[in-house]
DNA sequence: CGAAATGGATGACATTTGTCACGCCTTTTT
DNA sequence: AAAAAGGCGTGACAAATGTCATCCATTTCG
């Protein structure tokens, strides 16, 4: 039994119940606040720190060693789904439950791969955050329903090359500088689109571009 | 002295405080949850109705006739805007607070031409919420520093149907699709495209369609 | 090793875009 | 009523885009 399962425990024996420790990071400090208040308002669960992006997230998560943390997908310099490998790659063993608006499959994909154990969408109702929270501090895994289903549907069809370029182009950059941009060639480039554009079923780089974007694929 | 205030100075008799009454208007489901939890910490501010969207929002506020009404912008089928501008059209009174992320001057101009008393960013620290609502109430006006300044900026120089179309394009459509859509000719849109560019700097469609989008004209 | 896949480049060609200079009606303004 | 301005269309032309077939190096793999 290691020292964490411990302190539940002697916890348990006080209240009858484990005070989950939890760590928060989102970007925008108003939902980030709003969150904690939500969270803070259950009795069994604590929000010990928060942090308004990546890399704060990361540096609370390790000092504070929390029993869950939970984070937003897109945030400055460092993504919340970046947190979660990271905290994956260091065997932490913190679970992770990503929050985002982002009903892309993509994420998802990416979210399991980094060792997530919940991935929710900020539609969901508020009341059921907590339950959730629980849940994954049980050990199991919560998906968003909505996501569940399709969840592995599809799988990006996206060479790194055709990514790139579908990025910049989508940005309103003119083939010309997407090449100098990347080093390859003005055909090159026409090239690598009109791919994209064939396996999205578009019609046009900006169609293209869109349609990565909604699946998460970018 | 009316019925409302009546009731304040009941509640002042016993708290020596006024309990502000707010009804919430926000998309996501968790965020409004959050923010509710969030106000309703607050002794003085109670939240007596929440809403999913804009529509909803609308009901609510008129059947509650709340002292404050928070909104976010984007919301399915009516956006915060219009709510803001219907209740002005019928001289409700009620303070408008719009709460949102996008930190553009054209929606700032246009929820200050809705009668808008607040315009708050979700970036702002969440402790500020409550007192931005206490100010509204009191009849002051609060807008987010970061915008105040720049605020009354540039005017969109969009006409509509250079706007309409620039939407559409935005989308990827190729401008045949656009003119069948809007009636137009193709010649004749591929010239609304061109104004538009060269009115807001652009080398392009796409790149008009994100600045407008960022300016907030759409 | 030889064969196949991969990443990149060319060249050619049809379409789509972006730009301009006009022309034609209605409204507005004066 | 004449003049100016707005909304819409045409035609023409250069530039950018999308599609293909083909070619050349590397890797990768049986």
């Amino acid at each position: 039994m290691n020292p964490q399962q411990k302190e539940s425990l002697r916890d348990n024996l006080k209240a009858n119940r484990k005070t989950i420790r939890v760590v928060l990071a989102e970007d925008q400090g108003m939902v980030l606040g709003a969150l904690a208040a939500l969270l803070d308002i259950e009795g069994d669960i604590s929000v010990i720190a928060q942090a308004r992006n990546g890399d704060e997230a990361l540096e609370a998560v390790l000092a504070h060693k929390p029993d869950v943390f939970i984070t937003d997908i897109e945030m400055p310099h460092m993504s919340g789904l970046d947190v979660a490998a990271e905290l994956k790659r260091r065997k932490t063993g913190i679970r992770v439950v990503i929050v985002t608006t982002f009903a892309r499959s993509g994420y998802l994909r990416r979210a399991l791969e980094a060792g997530a154990s919940g991935y929710l969408l900020k539609d969901m109702p508020a009341k059921e955050l907590a339950d959730a929270v629980r849940r994954v501090h049980q050990g199991l895994r919560v998906i968003h329903p909505e996501l569940a289903t399709e969840a592995w549907g599809e799988m990006d069809p996206l060479t790194d090359r055709e990514r790139q370029v579908l990025r910049l182009a989508g940005e309103g950059k003119p083939s010309g500088d997407i090449a100098s941009e990347l080093g390859l060639s003005d055909g090159t480039v026409r090239n690598y689109l009109s791919e994209a554009i064939s396996k999205l079923g578009a019609s046009n780089r900006v169609e293209a571009a869109r349609i990565a974007r909604n699946k998460g694929w970018l």
